[in-house]
DNA sequence: AAAAATTATCGACCGTAGTCAGATTTTTTT
DNA sequence: AAAAAAATCTGACTACGGTCGATAATTTTT
């Protein structure tokens, strides 16, 4: 049953996403004041800290929405007979583009997310669980398909993928790859990843 | 030469890092307030401004002195003739010890040096040309070596390792990895690389 | 439906990072 | 060595993130 204390409350917090959304993108994350986004979403400063935490928990939220709906988006049309190379490059890329989009967003995402404060573990860890059980059905698959070695953890190997692209967002962030180059990049890598650093006997 | 006013510049400078470690170090970095650092450096708020462009520049600075330090270590002590896989995993095993001897430092840190501000790259890119002068030497001894393929670009080789420390390091930050497991979880995931993902036919 | 209890809203208030115009010190010119 | 110029220092000031006690809205109890 839906009171109308609570149907009030998922308003607010859809008024403040909204401008939150507006805001952000027009004028950047840092030249967005609270006090500016309480009045654009129609309530008082204080408020907005009875929905969220800190500011930063603004500009999560948002992106933790836009990568699950992306989530889900992938695993259902994740096309478990094409080579897991080919998956984990089109999941990543996916993820990178959601990143690349939006720089200021991407940047503090990333720092958040890959370091995480303690304050903040508990939800990162749920959402990287959530990941996982994306990930590990595929390349489980992949494993019955004789293109992954049986031997590994799966965590291993989706940690080795992770690895990898975060090195890419990184060299994104660093100028050192531009957006056109990082699917070929990413590519390179992993199949790198997959044949090995040593060379074959 | 040295005119009165560079070397009490210089004397400024130190005097603020000196009083800035001792208060990080006693309070932590966010319970330390510029005016705080200021005074315990003799000097007026607003002259620290004339030294570092912000208050994480001050950690920054300070991280990448010890950083710098310990690179030089590495290259003189760095023995070329243990296999590569025992090298790299000493070389980040020992940055990995100095980023989480102090978690505060070492997120700040990481998250700043992975993921960059557009304002820090140029210092950045400086910064990762050195750790490149560093490994390069060391793996192309190893491709002569026949330890590693030959037809790898080095740039790509040293990514490959790197991104998989940052997977550690984020792991650590995570939870996921305790301190003690670390070396382990090192090993084990830049062998994998060494091998591959895919089994060998 | 009135009273009591609970929950949500608010904006004045606090502490701090960073700015800036004017004072101070050092260097250069005459 | 006096005057002019340049570099450096400074603390009052601004703006912002976050808190908190008072107030209003809603739900529960009587």
């Amino acid at each position: 049953m839906e009171s109308r204390r609570e149907k009030k409350k998922k308003e607010t917090r859809q008024a403040i996403m909204q401008a939150a959304m507006t805001l952000f993108s027009e004028k950047g994350f840092d030249q967005t004041s609270i006090e500016e986004l309480a009045k654009a979403a129609g309530i008082g400063k204080g408020t907005i800290y009875g929905y969220f935490e800190t500011k930063t928990d603004i500009l999560h939220a948002f992106c933790e929405d836009e990568l699950e709906c992306l989530h889900k988006e992938l695993t259902t049309y994740a096309d478990r007979e094409i080579p897991i190379l080919q998956q984990m490059v089109k999941i990543y890329m996916t993820e990178f583009k959601q990143i690349t989009e939006n720089r200021e967003f991407g940047r503090l995402f990333m720092q958040q997310t890959t370091f995480p404060r303690d304050a903040d573990l508990k939800r990162h860890l749920e959402h990287e669980n959530n990941y996982f059980k994306l990930l590990f059905p595929l390349l489980e698959k992949a494993q019955e398909r004789g293109e992954l070695r049986k031997d590994l953890d799966l965590l291993y190997i989706t940690g080795h993928f992770y690895g990898l692209y975060l090195l890419l967002v990184s060299a994104w962030f660093s100028g050192r790859i531009q957006t056109e180059e990082a699917e070929y990049a990413l590519e390179a890598v992993f199949s790198q990843a997959m044949e090995g650093l040593q060379p074959r006997l």
